[in-house]
DNA sequence: CCTCCCTTTTTGGTATGACCAAAATGCACG
DNA sequence: CGTGCATTTTGGTCATACCAAAAAGGGAGG
């Protein structure tokens, strides 16, 4: 019975791998298996879809690429429901060889302000009553952080983030993550010093200023300053990367 | 031989397969693997590592999802450089399920309008004589292409590619190329007409005229009107996605 | 009764060896 | 000088076994 070779082999590429990945993959997106939850022992997955253990590792290798279970190595398996987190997770392993590359850093870096300017703009023309608090709120956060460097990173974070929040679109706060965590690298090692902080808080608060405003242009050329000058630090800090 | 468990085994959570991967990506990053050439074959590999052909073929699932190593079920492992290409390609896996939820189309479209609006105002701003004439070039191309939907589309895609390349940031025609594949279920399936070709002749006519007037706010909403009629489109073929 | 530590069981990581079918290779034939 | 078939190579799968780490269980001590 454990045998099924041959006679039900559609497709020429088709392996027995391939169809645990599918059925895995209906059982997470249907919540048959719900977020967080461990997924069954490898030895147990043999049993249920009867084949061998290399074929359920495969799977889970596939799986895990797939961004739908989340592997440690010596631990059970986490299912994972497919967000715009996880996508952006998966990319984790190959981003930090894009960015080894000669200028790989800035080009990456020249997204993120390609994107953030366009989010400006967007704030400053559409942005609504709550999503203007939200701002303001994280902007006070920031000014109060001010002399503590760690707490001014952090909120440093949290303002930008507010940014990509107020497009109400759940693919970007993901992308705003993910560009967090891949420059971190660059950003972490930077030297905290609090007459940068105040600059920062200062660039900050013209892009709050120029949105409040609904002066798009403003906003923009306010981030664009303010990333620009952010980059020059960086670029300072390493040397041409 | 064969057996190196135990006393080398640095961190706790390390496995063999994490070595191999390591050595495989060294040696494709510093090109002794060259791009396009295929890997030993398993055995050999095993025979190189000293480890057993289980170890290789994991190694070669992680290297396949950081992008490094491409794999066909029954062909030989092929290297690849970790450019932005395969990182965005990486994400062909998930992206589907994302696009499966309700709004996903629509909110990876929304990134889209956010992305090319900043390019055709950038482009507007800073586009070089070089730049605006390969643009003129591939309208050119658009134009004559409009009594024949299956070059119009190619003429078409290939027209928003300029876009994405005057910015002279290589993760960008990356970006292009996977919005075009994520989304080409949607649009490979929409009605061809040459009326429509026509309209969106003419919205490129708009972006490029905005962007040769160095008016970044006329280009900006002639490339919004033109996506947002082409999101119509699609969201009147396919009903609310 | 709860906590903490130690023992047992479970489970993931790896090694081996074997077999099949498809791909790659090579050779003989037209 | 192709071209088609036979052989070899190679990836995909199965089965089994062992180890070490994690999880579970259970008993001693507070």
């Amino acid at each position: 019975m454990p045998d099924k070779t041959g006679p039900d082999a559609p497709a020429s590429t088709f392996r027995a791998a391939d169809g645990v990945v599918q059925s895995v993959e209906a059982d997470i997106r249907a919540g048959r298996i719900p977020d967080g939850a461990t997924l069954p022992s490898e030895r147990d997955l043999v049993e249920n879809f009867g084949v061998s253990r290399t074929v359920i590792r495969e799977a889970m290798r596939i799986l895990s690429a797939r961004g739908l279970v989340e592997t440690r190595p010596r631990y059970r398996p986490i299912a994972r429901q497919p967000t715009a987190d996880a996508a952006l997770g998966a990319l984790e392993a190959i981003v930090p060889h894009l960015l080894a590359q000669p200028g790989g850093v800035k080009n990456l870096f020249d997204t993120r302000i390609l994107v953030e300017a366009g989010l400006v703009r967007s704030a400053a023309l559409h942005a609504s009553k709550d999503g203007i608090a939200a701002l303001q709120e994280a902007l006070d956060r920031n000014a109060a952080a001010i002399s503590d460097s760690e707490a001014f990173y952090r909120t440093d974070v949290a303002f930008h983030r507010v940014l990509y929040e107020l497009a109400d679109n759940p693919m970007l706060p993901a992308l705003h993550k993910a560009y967090t965590v891949w420059l971190a690298p660059q950003w972490s090692r930077m030297p905290r010093l609090e007459a940068r902080n105040r600059a920062n808080f200062a660039a900050h608060a013209r892009i709050f200023d120029g949105i409040l405003k609904r002066d798009p242009d403003a906003a923009e050329d306010a981030l664009r300053v303010h990333l620009d000058q952010a980059w020059e630090q960086v670029s300072q800090t390493f040397g041409a990367v």
